[in-house]
DNA sequence: CGCTCAAAACTACCATGTTACATGGTGGTG
DNA sequence: CACCACCATGTAACATGGTAGTTTTGAGCG
């Protein structure tokens, strides 16, 4: 179980949104290597979490990491059952349905804002994403592969203008990376055909073409979540 | 057996907390005082919170009020500033803009839903809201509208029957409850207009009209926002 | 009279201690 | 042998105390 990353990485990864992150409290930090462990499938789903054994092993005390857990449980990742523990999420079929509609909710009403409110500067944080997924592929490193695939599909998010859309986007897609990189951890993933989609999304934003962005982001999650119901994962 | 009860009769009775843990942390009373006392208007909004006052105040430790801080947090309607304090949130335009925008994006999308899967238990649900809001006018009590109009969006949230919705929507809706709260205290709404609006949708949903029930809700919902823009709160 | 700076008061933040609850195991009893 | 009450242990929930940081205010100085 790594938890040993660098405070200031992880600071940087989460900059998505912080307004006036200038001082950054131990909870948040606690938060956020949580999260990341959670994501990365450093915690098995499902399993128990001591708040005294994370304590330890983040070299902090449980009341930051009590405060994380409810941060947690409140973006879906892990589930607080009082008096008796703080579980990893574990998916249902019914909750991956939930959040894959969701999600494609989001995000096909976010490309339609940005490409409206954003066009220039969504294009270029698109296809930066994409380069560095292509750098990935070619490095056959999945982990930086899946940082860029996020980092495009919040480019989307970022681009509407909407804070509050913004702002629930990482709540929402928080569990279906971490189910995402379960799945990759047991199937592994059609990286060209998923490469290929970006690419045609990021057509469609060039030709403001709205309807047919909405409909290949649509497919484009449909595609995952038909993945994860294969593998049964939930 | 010379005590009076037996423990597996104790047992039987918190036998199984299944979906929802009937036992209820101090945390999440905290968390639920404060969060009616926001969205009542009893802090004005922008105000400082102290832990200790609030602690004091429920009859509790400073730790279930940082946690349910945290919480609310969370939830939109408190701001934590790190080592400064915590703050009722304030909205500005833009906010106030971008959760009619996100409300409106989640209440067209599930009465939809809620149309196409929950039709029977929707209708009843939004009649029963509906008297219950005439109720109210009639007795002028306000504070039962707002419950009422409350009931009403969230048995359109509900019925979607997503349940990832479910719970974003609340946290979308926190603020945007309290602003109305505030819109009352300063400028009174005209409820026989609101009154005619929701008997629309509840007509446009009994006849499976999803198209003219998202363009009710969409205008109801912008009218509120007009209303908040007219009164300079945000 | 206004400005600066420093000290004090306030506050959040984190650590530790205490209590109460849940759980697993064991011995006793029908 | 089976079942159930009791007990021990581990863990979460809550309380409290100490520390560091921020804001404020007031006194001294320009």
């Amino acid at each position: 179980m790594t938890l040993g990353h660098k405070v200031s990485d992880l600071y940087l990864k989460c900059r998505h949104m912080d307004p006036i992150p200038l001082q950054t409290s131990v909870t948040e930090q606690t938060a956020q290597r949580l999260r990341e462990a959670i994501i990365l499938g450093e915690f098995p789903l499902g399993t128990k979490l001591s708040e005294q054994k994370l304590a330890d092993q983040l070299q902090v005390s449980r009341s930051p990491v009590r405060e994380a857990l409810v941060l947690l449980q409140t973006e879906g990742l892990v589930r607080v059952f009082p008096k008796r523990g703080t579980f990893v999420f574990s998916p249902d079929d019914n909750l991956t349905r939930d959040l894959c509609e969701h999600r494609t909710l989001l995000e096909t009403a976010c490309v339609a804002l940005a490409i409206e409110r954003n066009h220039a500067r969504l294009l270029k944080d698109l296809k930066a994403s994409f380069t560095h997924m292509q750098n990935a592929v070619s490095a056959e490193n999945t982990i930086n592969y899946s940082r860029g695939d996020l980092a495009f599909h919040r480019a989307i998010i970022k681009h509407s203008g909407n804070s509050s859309m913004i702002k629930v986007y990482e709540t929402t897609i928080g569990p279906i990376m971490a189910l995402r990189t379960h799945l990759f951890t047991i199937t592994g993933i059609q990286l060209d055909r998923s490469m290929e989609q970006h690419q045609q999304i990021i057509e469609a934003c060039a030709a403001r073409d709205v309807g047919r962005a909405q409909a290949l982001c649509t497919s484009h999650i449909r595609h995952l979540s038909d993945h994860v119901f294969e593998a049964q994962l939930g």
